[in-house]
DNA sequence: ATATAGGCTGAATCCGTTG
DNA sequence: GCAACGGATTCAGCCTATA
């Protein structure tokens, strides 16, 4: 258990599994208490009990269309329902993912957007072993569908960019993500030795979707916790979870399963950070700290040249302004990062300016 | 032209280009006369401003008038008479293809299920060479996807096993299929040279939709016809289509593409071969899969130690980078290749990291 | 003629902080 | 809340120009 200060997260039952129905529990959990959402919802009409049909009349007589439809509406509703409950425990800007095949993610899909959420990608999971389709009459179905949403428009979001393109060798993390399904040890037998849950998803997904948009201390709540994937692997990564589950069988492999489950090491946790987190410095503090002097000619890429003023500011023929405003200027670009655009001459050498900022941000750590 | 005999074939307006609204003119073709609807509808992008790539170019947007709705209720309005005028010309044993991004394939998905419609996959069109997010601020946007529909549950359709299986080196289809986008050559240009439409479709999509789902002899049509694709292939595989187009410069492009097109170009068909390389592992995956743990340390050659972090990077005292940076840093060398440098413990020995990789590559092979 | 370098482009819901 | 502004951000493939 983890000792927690911030007033909301007192109230929040952090890293326990909640035995019962997920809209009743999230209704009860303070509004606007937690990071992310990670829901695998069903999908299977037939075996939810609380899915009932309409109470229409006409449905007897109706051809299969009507049908579906009428299977839908419930689904539809079952959808609203818990997406509304979610959307009001999560934080401002906070996330949310939801998985699922064909058979529901059309609908999960509209139901977001029409609660407000905003979508930021549809992340498909390619499966390296998928079950091939036996019978030869369709395509194999071999990946399942992601959506990941922020609170609406406009809204802020975690996404630890640098990290994923470290995850990925370097270059950015694409929209597709090959990973095998869950089998040999990881995936949990029950006494019997079956498997404990029909679904359970591997721990290299959750570990890519809680590295991508969660930070260390997070609180991620699992409404369809399962066999506790989410929180399984929210532990090692040192966030913390909230899982709902209201099947006794799940919840009570997941239990065991989390007690067995290590914290990584907190270092190991850190994670690339981007360079928009580094702190900012004003290229007057280079001429203030004599780095570079008042009247001194810097030079950009094309040989365009410029005059340092004494108020680290930057003038070149009338155009006057910061380093990243005359460098646009003179270039016609709509922006430009003066920092790597500029040069100082040293020992005959044209030195990006950048570097005497480096200099300074190492002093200040 | 084709020459039918069959009475329905008789009435409908086979190979050309009708010009209009496609909803009206759906209305205005005999009932249960073609055989496969591939549609392409407008996105629904909802794009803010201008986006500049970081070498400061302006990227062309798709900002036409026929892409801007006002509302999700308005485009879903669209959707539902578009789709229940498609389904009203399908024949009973007839498949309707629709593909889109998560702008709007989650509406689409959803109003395909809700008159009925079957599906039967989602397919997800890989992108080889997407554009990537130049922000950083969220996945490269790397696919589409497509849904395939059957016109009911328990209604016959085409699928032509076999033929898939053949065109994936005899190994059954999968549901992601990886094709490049449209460029070079394919890429219709205007008489100004600029491209003749947004959003063209590679010729080698549309030649595995139609290979796998329709018959020789077959009616395909094409309710957003655009500079023709879905007219050229069926051409070309000796399908008759129908296109519906309302903007006189696609149809001019389209009408002088179809002109040219031959039967049986096997063109789009050796595209769609699929280059064999060694697949790229990256590190980041040994952690996300739990075959190293975050935390675990690992060795060199001359004893050099350096700890796994959670997004695949490795630290040695203040070095921080990719397996390759880290093992280069610490030997002061430019380079180093550190599938081999490095080594993780296993019962008292030290095992190259390179055993891994080869595990992962033989599980997708 | 062949290799290399540089330029250009693609269905994109693409910034965050300070004043 | 809005405006101003600092400054961070890209991958694959094809085409053209140069060596």
């Amino acid at each position: 258990m983890t000792t927690k200060t911030k007033p909301e997260a007192a109230r929040l039952p952090l890293n326990t599994i909640l035995n019962g129905d997920c809209i009743e529990l999230m209704r009860s959990l303070p509004e606007a208490s937690v990071d992310l959402i990670f829901a695998d919802p069903p999908y299977n009409l037939q075996l939810r009990g609380d899915l009932h049909r309409p109470d229409n009349s006409k449905v007897d007589a109706v051809d299969d269309a009507w049908d579906q439809f009428g299977s839908f509406a419930a689904y539809d509703r079952f959808t609203r329902d818990w997406l509304a409950a979610a959307r009001r425990i999560l934080k401002p800007d906070g996330a949310i993912w939801v998985i699922g095949s064909y058979h529901n993610v059309f609908r999960l899909g509209a139901e977001l957007q029409n609660q407000g959420f905003w979508i930021l990608n549809d992340v498909v999971w390619r499966k390296s072993n998928p079950m091939p389709n036996f019978r030869g009459k369709r395509l194999t179905n071999a990946h399942e569908t992601l959506i990941w949403a922020s609170k609406g428009e406009g809204a802020k979001y975690t996404f630890n960019y640098e990290a994923l393109k470290a995850l990925n060798e370097g270059v950015q993390m694409r929209s597709d993500w090959v990973l095998p399904i869950c089998t040999g040890h990881e995936r949990l037998k029950n006494k019997d030795g079956d498997k404990a849950h029909p679904t359970q998803k591997p721990e290299a997904l959750l570990h890519r979707v809680l590295v991508a948009t969660t930070k260390p201390g997070d609180v991620v709540l699992d409404p369809f916790f399962g066999t506790g994937t989410t929180g399984a692997v929210a532990k090692m990564l040192g966030r913390d979870f909230i899982g709902i589950e209201r099947e006794a069988a799940y919840r009570e492999v997941a239990e065991a399963r989390l007690a067995k489950v290590r914290k990584f090491d907190k270092s190991a946790l850190e994670v690339t950070q981007s360079k928009r987190a580094e702190p900012r410095v004003p290229f007057g503090q280079l001429v203030e700290r004599g780095m570079l002097r008042p009247g001194e000619m810097l030079v950009g890429p094309g040989g365009k040249a410029a005059k340092v003023r004494a108020d680290g500011t930057l003038i070149a023929d009338d155009i006057k302004g910061s380093i990243h405003q005359v460098g646009a200027a003179l270039e016609g670009a709509p922006s430009c990062n003066g920092w790597t655009y500029w040069h100082y001459r040293r020992d005959g050498k044209n030195v990006p300016i950048d570097v005497l900022r480096q200099q300074i941000r190492a002093e200040m750590s």
